[in-house]
RNA sequence: GCCGGGAUGGCGGAAUUGGUAGACGCACGGGACUCAAAAUCCCGCGUUGGCGACAACGUGGGGGUUCGAUUCCCCCUCCCGGCACCA
């Protein structure tokens, strides 16, 4: 029996169930569900995303310990996804908050510290200098801590570092092997990666003896740069603020502000000269250095050669600063587009009909600033480099550089290491001993987990841990020395990134998984919000291949296939507890039941599109079900009735019995291939008004209603499981649906003796003609042109000048 | 700012590989049933013109490819998600 693990991603206690929630949960029970009843030996488990960030607002809020109220919320929230009733197997269910979960994060952060996968280094906070605490994204609000409404500023504090960049490559690569997720989400992850060809460049410092290193992947424009650019953090900067109060003055203004690339990559272009020049290590002229707030500390070497001609942002700077502008490159066609044009067995026509075109034309005559950044030009003002095209500057400026030991070409990564350390209470401990002999000594496995206490009392000012003696006093694992724990906890997403592999061996406590997670990894079918599409994802590929690499578990990648759901919004954007804009399911079960709510949110909306919440509608599918069970009441009151096998049918009832069929094979197409929830239920919904149509109460009759009015309810019972259960109670009190098999349709059924044609007449509607099935194309022809409603169109000095026949479907005559 | 996605009747959406635009449902209008209302059932329902048969227009805006474009290509507008400490 093959295996099925559907897991959709599990909710962070918040409180109430969301609406996102019952969308998440009601697909993945859908599709769990449906693959029971293919066969499949199914695992749908649950749990919570438990530490984080609200329980400590709501503890300072309401003067409760974050676990409590954690706590609380997961058994409230527990009671109403049993209500939705999920095939969840309640028996796996973990919360990330427990010592026994995060006992193997923290021996895994042990076993990686150890392989030197993790390190420490300081990286920027904000900083809330009134309330004296490191604030998250979130928290920052136009620049302003969101309580103290004090500006921001950027500290830089010691921190942990998960290697994610050692596994770039991999990360990168292995997207190729996932075939089963959306195109939209690898996308996302490979420009998050963002490998990129370029050069490093070294610009001697005049009056030092050091270079400024830059990272261009631009080398072909080297010779167009006129300054060079530093962030406002870097050495360079630093070191020419020493004697300049007012360049100080302006790096700290810089500082100013919240460290979200967002916010950083919007903020007015801003800049001073240092004073300060470098060397150009091709054409020796001397270049001033600038620090400019729109150069990205955390990216490359932290500088930039700025080329003002040939790169938007430096060329804003540029002309705001009155800095000189070097143009180097002449824009021109693709490489592919002028060797096109030069092949001779191509037709002067073609070669017009090409150049006549957009594909063309955007080479040629869009307005120049919109290309003077394109690569598909060639070098000008270059000196020896003039007339090469993007690739041949490249290499020839990287070989001078090379020899002059002043670059080389070098592949270079926009993804940066994943900072794992929060300054919070309410997450896992990181589980590091400091001693003042030994240094950062990890806690040794017999000792785990590191617990972090549960009672306390959240004042507001700082984490509780951090202030208290009883946790961080502690004594070396090494030498036995007087020592301190590490008061820092784990990001939460450090909990959500193997989550995945525990609840196959939920209650293994001598390992973080066992022989279990290669049985029901990796996870056949993940389901939950695009929002997650890149850090989410990405952190669970990574922990997955380290938990590989320390002989955990085998497969390289987690999961097979993804379905990133689309967001439930309301009032045009995404529901959340933070924005406040949240409607409550609970009164939609409370009023229709479990099934009208499932079956709702499934026909509302495609899965991966966004759903704007509207309460008219759920009004519909209520009446469906409601129609639904009069439909099979009525029927099963004339007496039971074994489903139509064989025998005489008349046209009517062999149209129904066909539609029947093709429902099936549509309906399990939707669910399993297409995941088009929406469409199945549309196309049942045809089905029994069909049937609704037919009123004739005769035995025959009778059988091939009860043969739909059973397929039907095997058809929605993924969705509307409570009403299905009861629906075959009625239809065939003998069996259950519950070990009911996914029906196979009757291919005999779904013969078709005719054919209906559409006719056009140049493209437009024009009638239908129903052909037998056997006929050839030139019957289908001849037939068309006697038809009036395309005779008539053969007036004076028209004639047919083509038949297009697109077989089963259509014709098109073409009349000129 | 950068990356990804989206836009179709009054509304949610359908059209699966370039082949009937508007399935299915909501809302609305008319009718039946009822003393009445609700519920239910039946009919209608993109826009414009026409009694009608029918005709023209119509998938955010502009252009292109094609016998044929919601679907493919180029440009633009607006909206949504992500941007590394919200989860």
């Amino acid at each position: 029996k093959p295996k099925y693990y559907c897991l959709s991603m599990f909710p962070y206690p918040s409180g109430r169930l969301h609406m996102g929630h019952v969308r998440n949960y009601t697909i993945g029970d859908v599709l769990s569900r449906f693959h029971k009843m293919k066969g499949y030996n199914v695992m749908q488990p649950m749990g919570w995303d438990a530490f984080g960030l609200p329980a400590e607002n709501a503890a300072i809020a309401n003067k409760t310990a974050p676990a409590k109220w954690t706590y609380e919320n997961i058994e409230h929230m527990k009671t109403q996804l049993k209500q939705l009733g999920l095939a969840v197997d309640w028996n796996r269910e973990i919360a990330t908050c427990k010592p026994e979960y995060y006992k193997w994060e923290q021996w895994l952060f042990t076993e990686l510290f150890k392989k030197g996968l993790i390190y420490k280094k300081t990286a920027t906070v904000n900083w809330d200098p009134v309330d004296g605490t490191v604030l998250a994204n979130e928290q920052v609000i136009d620049g302003r801590g969101w309580r103290s409404g004090a500006l921001v500023e950027k500290r830089d504090i010691p921190q942990y570092f998960m290697k994610i960049t050692a596994y770039a490559e991999e990360l990168l690569n292995d997207l190729d092997k996932l075939d089963g997720w959306p195109e939209q989400v690898k996308t996302m992850q490979r420009n998050w990666i963002g490998k990129s060809y370029g050069c490093e460049v070294e610009f001697p410092i005049v009056g030092q003896d050091d270079n400024l290193k830059v990272y261009t992947t631009r080398p072909d424009t080297l010779m167009g740069a006129t300054y060079v650019a530093v962030a406002a953090e870097h050495a360079l900067a630093t070191l020419a603020a020493q004697n300049n109060p007012k360049l100080a003055e302006f790096i700290a203004e810089c500082k100013r502000g919240s460290v979200a690339e967002a916010d950083v990559a919007t903020a007015e272009k801003k800049g001073m000269d240092t004073g300060l020049f470098v060397t150009h290590p091709l054409n020796g002229e001397q270049l001033p250095v600038w620090v400019a707030n729109y150069v990205l500390a955390s990216y490359g070497e932290g500088a930039v050669m700025a080329v003002p001609a040939h790169d938007e942002r430096d060329f804003e700077f540029a002309n705001n600063k009155g800095l000189p502008i070097k143009q180097v490159i002449k824009p021109g066609i693709s490489l592919e587009i002028e060797q096109y044009l030069q092949r001779p067995d191509v037709s002067q026509e073609t070669k017009n009909t090409l150049i006549n075109s957009s594909v063309f034309s955007e080479f040629t005559t869009k307005k120049w600033d919109a290309w003077y950044g394109h690569k598909d030009g060639t070098c000008i003002n270059s000196g020896k480099y003039d007339g090469l095209r993007y690739g041949q500057a490249m290499d020839a400026i990287a070989a001078d550089l090379e020899a002059k030991n002043l670059g080389k070409k070098r592949t270079q990564y926009r993804l940066r290491d994943w900072g794992v350390s929060r300054q919070r209470y309410w997450g896992c401990p990181i589980p590091i001993i400091h001693c003042a002999k030994c240094g950062e000594v990890p806690v040794p496995a017999k000792q785990l987990p590191v617990r972090l206490p549960e009672d306390v009392v959240m004042d507001g000012v700082g984490s509780p841990i951090k202030k208290d003696p009883s946790f961080y006093e502690t004594t070396c694992p090494t030498c036995g020395g007087k020592a301190t724990r590490e008061t820092d906890t784990l990001d939460t997403f450090f909990e959500s990134s193997w989550y995945f592999a525990r609840y196959a061996s939920f209650d293994c406590n001598t390992a973080m998984v066992d022989e279990r997670a290669n049985y029901w990894l990796p996870v056949d079918q993940y389901v939950g919000g695009i929002e997650h599409a890149i850090l989410h994802l990405l952190y669970a590929r990574f922990f997955n291949k380290l938990m590989r690499d320390v002989g955990l578990i085998k497969n390289d990648e987690p999961f097979t296939n993804l379905l990133t759901q689309g967001m439930v919004l309301k009032d045009g954007s995404k529901m959340s507890k933070s924005k406040g804009n949240t409607v409550d399911p609970q009164a939609l079960i409370d009023t229709y039941g479990a099934d009208t709510a499932r079956l709702f949110m499934m026909f509302a909306a495609p899965p991966d599109q966004s759903l704007e919440w509207a309460d008219s509608g759920v009004e519909g599918a209520s009446r469906f079900l409601k129609r639904l069970w009069k439909a099979c009441y009525e029927h099963v009151e004339l007496g039971q009735i074994a489903a139509y096998e064989s025998g005489e049918l008349t046209p009517e009832l062999k149209n129904l019995r066909l539609q029947l069929h093709q429902t099936i094979e549509k309906v399990g197409d939707d669910y399993g291939r297409r995941h088009s929830f929406n469409t199945a239920i549309s196309s049942v919904m045809e089905l029994m008004n069909a049937l609704a149509k037919i009123e004739a109460t005769d035995e025959t009759t009778r059988s091939v209603r009860q043969e739909v009015l059973q397929n039907v309810a095997l058809l929605l019972s993924p969705i509307v499981p409570h009403i299905c259960q009861a629906l075959w109670q009625e239809l065939c009190p003998a069996s259950h649906i519950l070990y009911a098999s996914w029906p196979a349709s009757d291919k005999a059924a779904m013969v078709q003796d005719a054919i209906e044609y559409v006719i056009q007449v140049n493209g437009k509607l024009r009638g239908n003609l129903t052909v037998s099935r056997e006929a050839s194309k030139e019957a289908i022809e001849k037939m068309t042109l006697e038809q009036v409603y395309v005779t008539k169109f053969l007036t004076d000095g028209t004639s047919v000048r083509k038949i297009i026949v697109v077989p089963n479907k259509l014709v098109n005559v073409v009349i000129g």
